[in-house]
RNA sequence: UGGGGUGUAGCCAAGCGGUAAGGCACAUGGUUUUGAUCCAUGCAUGCGCAGGUUCGAAUCCUGCCACCCCAGCCA
């Protein structure tokens, strides 16, 4: 087992941090922090650069701080805001007192942009949106001086403050930072620093009608949070120039350094944003908390632990190659916290009635007895429950096979097969409706098989059962992959039409072992030879019970029927 | 045809001039009242390609190739 939460494994950016420590920088203190803008859910791919930023920081037993990067007041909302925290939280992280925004420097960032033109490093623009892209040049084109790019430091400030008053519409002017129009980076290319939108804001109202751009307030924001490393990824490694070059005009105390890697993507899934948000607007999921969606809310209902996402991020590493990470490694970082936590329990979920005719007491009245299995195999501490095995029994329909593949080792007529914690039994008849299906089967049991071995042969299968009597009813969705292409965003056409049809399976009328009637939504259990199922978070009740499969069992037996 | 990055097995990923870790997946055995778990074994004469330096190169040098990112008043 390993201990994500104590020692996590080094990569290139903690070598980088032991390097900075030798030689002193930012006085050998760390100080990470996660930034997302609240804009939409968290998923899996964040749930990389939360584990990052904060188990960085506690390897070299420094903060991380979450901050809400909210420039952008038309995308932002506090159902974001109150949906992040709750998914960091529930991964397991703690930024203590330490919540920011940035929209709390917006006093701060403004006095420094002011600062920016009183030194002639900055400047208010009059080209439109459509114009200053025609200014920019393009990859292999320099771009062209803005026409008021050498307009006076006393007018800048003039318009500058009458940007920040409210005097202009939206995108009349700009402010703009004076750094190279030919610079073959387009970061560099004059980029952009304020802009005016009439925009409530989640956090400051109606107080600011200007609003900054990321390059000129994330840099200044770590350095006014005393970040020592700033970690991002890759896609911002071209504004790192630009990043240090406001850090160097605005004279801080502190300069961050910034430090990209690659972000996380899956195969089988998408990890956009926007198509994320498209998969619930156009219906194709059920919200954003649909189990099968790749966002931390989605795989909390899904059933996935906390530690199991935290265990795959450290499983995965951190480096600077764009790669696509196997979907088995997180089923298998799932399956390896579940096994070890989750207690077992039988459920039938495509349900046969199944009657063990020779077991009757000595009266020839239907005999009860009350098993009590243990709850885990392996570990005694989790107790034990109560079932009751009884004449009437349901077994799954797939344990039984008139004609049986070669190797089943389940049911068959005149087979014999022990069903879990209890008899050995055997099929002796095979009752069927006027169309032929089977409706139930007729079996008798060796009463010296409870707890002991049958004589004289051996019986290799074994299947799972629930009193048909005391069984508990219940509803089961069944989730396969979203996506039946591995990367749906790179294959030829819309990657919804890859959506796997067969994605959730919904079943009624399967029936649970009775101790289930104990569950409380978000509980997880082991079916028995199933897989691991969760209680749902939303719609589970004890009395409509309702189970999400999160993940099967590895299924050698299943995987060589399909070849 | 500008700039910035990245190439180690089917997938992640160590490696930092001394002769290719580990995990996932896969395969084969063993244990097992879950076809699970667990255990054992196997799985790169090879590090994008081609040259060069060196006693010695995945590691250094040169050239080439492939892929990713950048032309929002998004982050």
């Amino acid at each position: 087992m390993t201990n994500s939460m104590t020692e996590s494994p080094s990569n290139f950016i903690h070598q980088i941090i032991r390097e900075d420590q030798k030689n002193n920088k930012h006085n050998g203190k760390v100080h990470t922090r996660f930034p997302p803008e609240p804009n939409g859910y968290l998923h899996i791919g964040h749930a990389k650069a939360i584990c990052l930023n904060f188990t960085t920081a506690q390897t070299f037993s420094g903060q991380c701080n979450l901050r809400f990067d909210d420039t952008n007041p038309e995308k932002e909302n506090v159902e974001f805001i109150n949906s992040i925290k709750s998914s960091i939280s529930w991964l397991g992280f703690d930024w203590e007192d330490r919540e920011f925004y940035s929209s709390s420097y917006f006093d701060r960032l403004y006095e420094l942009a002011v600062k920016l033109v009183e030194d002639g490093n900055a400047y208010v623009c009059s080209l439109s949106p459509e114009q200053s892209r025609e200014y920019r040049g393009n990859l292999t084109e320099p771009g062209k001086n803005s026409p008021d790019r050498e307009r006076s430091i006393e007018e800048n400030l003039d318009l500058f403050s009458r940007m920040e008053a409210g005097e202009f519409g939206d995108s009349e002017y700009s402010l703009r930072a004076k750094i190279d129009m030919a610079s073959p980076n387009m970061n560099m290319r004059d980029p952009i620093l304020y802009r005016i939108r009439h925009q409530h804001h989640h956090q400051t109202g109606d107080e600011w009608c200007i609003y900054p751009m990321y390059d000129f307030t994330h840099c200044i924001s770590d350095a006014l949070e005393g970040i020592t490393h700033s970690l991002c990824s890759l896609e911002f490694e071209d504004h790192r120039p630009l990043y240090d070059w406001v850090l160097d005009k605005v004279d801080l105390p502190a300069h961050p350094q910034q430090i990209e890697f690659a972000r996380l993507n899956i195969n089988y899934t998408i990890m956009s944003k926007r198509k994320l948000k498209q998969l619930v607007d156009e219906n194709l999921v059920n919200g954003w908390d649909d189990p099968r969606m790749p966002t931390l809310e989605g795989m909390r209902r899904r059933g996935y632990t906390p530690a199991s996402i935290r265990n795959f991020c450290e499983n995965i590493g951190v480096t600077r190659t764009n790669s696509m990470v196997d979907v088995a490694m997180l089923e298998h970082a799932l399956r390896e916290d579940l096994d070890q936590t989750s207690p077992r329990a039988m459920a039938v979920l495509r349900p046969l009635k199944i009657v063990i005719e020779d077991y009757l007491d000595g009266q020839g009245e239907d005999k009860e007895e009350v098993l009590t299995p243990s709850r885990h195999p392996k570990d005694e501490s989790m107790g034990k429950r109560e079932i009751t095995f009884r004449r009437e029994l349901y077994i799954d329909r797939n344990d039984f096979e008139e004609v049986p593949p070669p190797g089943f080792k389940r049911l068959t007529i005149g087979g014999e097969v022990r069903l879990r914690g209890a008899y050995v039994i055997k099929c002796e008849e095979v009752i069927k409706d006027a169309e032929g299906n089977i409706t139930e089967l007729r079996c008798t049991h060796d009463a010296a098989t409870l707890g002991a071995k049958p004589e004289g042969r051996k019986v290799k299968g074994v299947i799972h059962w629930v009193p048909l009597q005391d069984a508990l009813e219940a509803e089961v969705r069944l989730y396969d992959r979203l996506f039946l292409e591995e990367n749906p965003d790179k294959a030829d056409g819309d990657y919804r039409d890859f959506i796997n049809p067969d994605s959730i399976q919904i079943l009624q009328g399967c029936m649970l072992e009775p101790s289930l009637k104990q569950a409380q939504a978000e509980d997880r259990f082991q079916f028995e030879r199933e897989g691991y199922f969760v209680a749902d978070r939303e719609e589970h009740k004890s009395d409509k019970p309702v189970f999400n499969l999160t993940v099967g069992l590895r299924d050698t037996w299943g995987k060589a029927q399909n070849k």
